[in-house]
RNA sequence: CGCGGGGUGGAGCAGCCUGGUAGCUCGUCAGGCUCAUAACCUGAAGGCCGUGGGUUCAAAUCCCACCCCCGCAACCA
């Protein structure tokens, strides 16, 4: 039996509400979940929220609330974002999961064990405003800190260290072997740069009179672990990952199943965070070449050029675009007005222009005029009976091509490609209704089967589109299929087509099809 | 000489890895159609593919140099 196609993201910081880039990377990767689910692939799609840190415990403190409340009422925002979003996810990872703490601790009492995890006294400039030692990066051109750091002290302190650097050459090796262990390409050139260039060890503990919203450090109950061990292990522990089992053979065969997976993140998480700490984290607790994860580094939103950031105040609410365009044209927009790991402008603008243009103009016109045609001619019963009308074997031809064209694109994370191959087929089909002019047709009485063809024809491309269409907008997929009246007893539910499906002839013969209702209805400025 | 990305008709982008008539969406102009969500179709205008050099029969694409823009503390996808 195949392999679970696994698939992660980032789990999102619960300091603060989501924005549209954190929509951006869940749907990205909830588009080539839903993708391969209609391949009929088995599918893991894990997100979640990183609820520990410093920052959590101070938002939670300036409320006046306990950090496990405050986190609590984050978490919900993000959760009823991905519901209103149908991002629709396997297994959610929250770090205050017992099952996810356990493995933590077990995996950093294991590297103790093994002398891979030290202690160690720091010494330097600690800013008391900030809550963390300073480097020379931080000071400004005269050599001092600058007064936003507040009081600066020298401060000694004792942490913990894991022994990073002693796997500096195993990366660069696994890197150089292995060609495609990050995508896009030029993302694994500036991993490989900044690894070459790596020295020292990772800090990877706070004490807890500093921080004490976190995992305790199963060796030193005075420290808890800082983000990295607790962040990044959540892609393992919540798919089933046990510390104990010192090779990968040794795992269950469900964590074998769904690891590695393929982990969609950011550019700015990429370095140091996964490429570096991950993919050393893991070939320390035993995983070899091949049980490393694929890294799917996707590009940032910006506004008119400029970064989005908190700071700036310039972020998108993503749950206000939805409430006013709607799930799935927010859905639609973000996948095709951006090339994967590329960067791209945000505008409300361009939103509404691909919305109109793609999917009511190209293809909800093409839904409608066909079942319009369908019913004004013939009550709205298809007849599969003279397909060699004409050049309608160009018109089949073309619907295979696409289907291979789009499966090619989407394997490959394409969606923006794959998305301009299924608008490109509806418009091939919007200039066939003018080339073979059904309404022509009509008129003459001889030409009964060859109206009947076109038809079927169009009907069936319809079908197919919206096949194409449902990892993207899963909604309207089911909205088509219902006006097509095809498999209604499957109505919104996943098994009711597969890619499989999206091949010729879907449509039996004297099918009836529904009533023509505007699915897109023109967003009106 | 820090690292990386980008510079393609009015706008936004794809193509570049695997050289061979420059592609997509929007916009503009003219026309057509009437089944359709004032949608759809056809045609046109508009590009020395940042600049200079090189390789080649052939370069947006490969190589070199240069110019300009963006990101690389934190919040943060």
């Amino acid at each position: 039996m195949a392999r679970t196609f696994s698939i992660t993201t980032a789990i999102d910081y619960t300091n603060s509400a989501p924005h549209i880039g954190h929509a951006y990377e869940k749907v990205l990767a909830d588009v080539l979940a839903r993708y391969h689910r209609l391949r009929g692939d088995k599918v893991s799609f894990l997100t979640g929220v990183d609820q520990h840190g410093q920052k959590v415990q101070q938002s939670a403190a300036r409320e006046g609330v306990a950090p496990a409340e405050f986190v609590r009422g984050v978490t919900q925002k993000f959760i009823d974002l991905w519901k209103k979003l149908d991002v629709q996810y396997d297994e959610w990872a929250e770090t205050v999961d017992e099952r996810h703490k356990r493995v933590v601790r077990g995996m950093l009492q294991r590297l103790f064990d093994e002398g891979q995890i030290y202690k160690d006294k720091q010494a330097g400039f600690y800013s008391i405003r900030q809550e963390q030692f300073l480097t020379d990066k931080e000071r400004g051109a005269d050599g001092e800190f600058g007064s936003e750091w507040g009081q600066v002290e020298f401060r000694e302190e004792e942490n913990y260290y894991f022994k990073l650097n002693q796997h500096k050459e195993w990366l660069l090796a696994y890197l150089t072997k292995r060609a495609d262990a990050v995508i896009p390409d030029y993302r694994q050139t500036e991993l490989r740069n900044a690894v070459e260039k790596l020295s020292g060890d990772l800090c990877i503990s706070r004490p807890k009179a500093r921080l004490d919203w976190g995992i305790e450090l199963p060796f030193d109950p005075q420290f808890v672990t800082y983000v990295w061990f607790d962040a990044l292990t959540n892609y393992i522990s919540f798919a089933g990952y046990d510390p104990a089992g010192k090779t990968f053979e040794s795992q269950s065969p469900e964590f074998r199943d769904r690891w590695p997976a393929l982990q969609v993140i950011g550019k700015d998480i990429l370095i140091p965070a996964h490429g570096i700490y991950w993919l050393i984290m893991l070939h320390a607790i035993g995983f070899s070449d091949a049980e490393m994860p694929q890294l799917l580094v996707h590009g940032w939103w910006n506004i008119s050029g400029a970064k989005i950031s908190k700071s700036e105040g310039n972020v998108i609410d993503p749950n206000a675009l939805a409430d006013k365009y709607g799930a799935e044209a927010v859905r639609y927009y973000l996948m095709t007005d951006i090339a994967t790991g590329k960067d791209a402008d945000f505008s409300e603008e361009r939103l509404i222009g691909r919305y109109n243009s793609d999917l009511a103009n190209s293809l909800g016109n093409l839904l409608n005029r066909t079942l319009s045609m369908a019913w004004k001619y013939r009550d709205g019963i298809l007849k599969d009976s003279a397909p060699q009308f004409r050049d309608t074997e160009a018109l089949r031809v073309r619907a295979g091509e696409v289907v291979a064209r789009y499966s090619e694109q989407m394997a490959t994370s394409q969606i923006q490609a794959a998305i301009e191959s299924i608008v490109g087929f509806a418009i091939a089909y919007n200039k066939a209704v003018e080339d073979y002019a059904p309404w022509k047709l009509a008129k003459d009485e001889a030409k009964r089967d060859d109206l009947d063809a076109v038809l079927y024809h169009l009907a069936e491309a319809v079908r197919i589109i919206a096949i194409l269409l449902a990892p993207v907008v899963p909604r309207a997929a089911h909205g088509i299929l219902d006006q097509l009246q095809w498999k209604m007893e499957l109505d919104g539910r996943d098994e009711r087509f597969q890619l499989e499906d999206a091949k010729w002839g879907g449509l039996p013969d004297g099918h009836v099809v529904g009533k023509p209702v505007p699915l897109f209805p023109r967003i009106e400025k």
